[in-house]
DNA sequence: GTAATAGTGTCTTTAAGACATTATGGA
DNA sequence: TCCATAATGTCTTAAAGACACTATTAC
């Protein structure tokens, strides 16, 4: 028990997960096992511990809900929700954060949720109607709707499409993170002069190409020095 | 005296409340009246009351804290602050938050501040060492750094520099607000020709001119419908 | 060979950069 | 008339858009 002479607010991190599956932009839900909300599926997260930063908590959650270890990936904060009657337990502030990672092996369920695994974005988020898309807890489904606004800006101005593929990889398989992500190819030649022509975005491996299913081989590169494209991607 | 089974957190909002006065970028500070930090400034801002979100008590502390009443800007979410040690009395998470306003009366002292004024952001933050700067409270120079990065990146890419300038206004003047937010002027010419080619950017004021001080008078405008400038202004 | 995928080249269009020039007011 | 500021025009350059075309592999 704590005592406090502020009014007391129980702080949380919530982490919206992306990667691509399959060609298909995907984000990391558990399903909740008690209530509020319990069956209901929920962004990774929890309580903030006393001694720790919203990131360093944001890293521990994911690991401890899902098995997700520290990857090769980027995690940022994304912003704070702090709707007063957001959860129907206590006053919460939920510092949300969106992080992105390279394809990842099925998660395993941590102690306190039921289950974990990956849903398409586009199943979540209702464009067209009447479908039966899940509930998602409290308010995640703003939260994963802002957290895809970022990421489809990001990619715009940044080298962030790159976190999404294991390395090395091929320029086709980082303009499937694009077509992925914007709903729609950029087109290829005008991507591969934007790529290439920006310094540090990636840097070319030497040796064979990738293994093909009945095409020329794709020549593989890594992840660059680079963090930002300028002038940016454009999406139009 | 509050009870809680859950760490329990102090949650603030800070604000960085930016104007432009006399052609120089500046952000409102009061002067703290109490420990920690007697003496030294900080940003305007208090606790979150249990049944308000970050936004409404952000608009709360600074009209209570300077005087500045809701006025004709703009004020949005920068990031969340949570380092464990960033207040030395109790766990507290800041939600800092930025805002925009055209040149308003100089402010005056809330309750719990000894003093409120505005300081241009170049004596604050130190580019050109050995200058003597105030010195700022808990972690306000980080968010001011912070805020003025969010400032001055979105200036390029929506339209909000024209919250910087009280209507009706000149194109000369908005022209001021890119100089003093970016430290240069951007180009007359092209400038002109950005802003009006943007739709929606700026309307056209029938009736005379500015007055002038010696040149041609310049035509008046007022804030258009759009919020998004497209492609970007570049700060070259 | 064909189908499939990877990669290159090029012409057009858009918009910014860098000015020179003209317009309008006050002293 | 001269100065100061506002406004317009124009030539150059950078970079995206929209393609057509060539290259390499599996079958």
């Amino acid at each position: 028990m704590y005592t406090t002479k502020y009014p007391p607010f129980a702080v949380t991190v919530d982490i919206a997960l992306f990667t691509i599956r399959d060609g298909v932009l995907s984000v990391l839900l558990v399903e909740r096992g008690g209530e509020p909300y319990a069956g209901a599926w929920a962004l990774p997260g929890g309580f903030v511990d006393p001694d720790e930063d919203a990131e360093a908590a944001a890293w521990r959650e994911l690991a401890e809900e899902t098995g997700v270890e520290q990857f090769s990936g980027h995690l940022e904060q994304l912003r704070t929700y702090s709707a007063p009657d957001r959860d129907p337990r206590m006053r919460t502030v939920s510092i949300a954060h969106v992080a992105f990672a390279p394809d990842l092996p099925e998660p395993a369920a941590g102690d306190d949720a039921a289950d974990a695994r990956w849903w398409a974005v586009e199943d979540l988020l209702g464009h067209g109607l009447g479908e039966d898309r899940p509930a998602l807890a409290f308010d995640h489904e703003e939260i994963v709707h802002d957290a895809l606004e970022r990421v489809r800006a990001k990619l715009e101005y940044t080298t962030l499409a790159a976190e999404f593929v294991a390395e090395p990889f091929t320029l086709p398989e980082l303009r499937r993170v694009y077509a992925a992500v914007w709903g729609t190819p950029p087109d290829l030649g005008n991507f591969r002069r934007k790529v290439l022509g920006t310094d540090g975005f990636v840097v070319p491996v030497r040796g064979g190409g990738a293994a093909s299913t009945g095409g020329r081989r794709a020549a593989l590169y890594r992840r660059g020095p680079a963090t930002t494209v300028s002038p940016p991607m454009s999406r139009s």
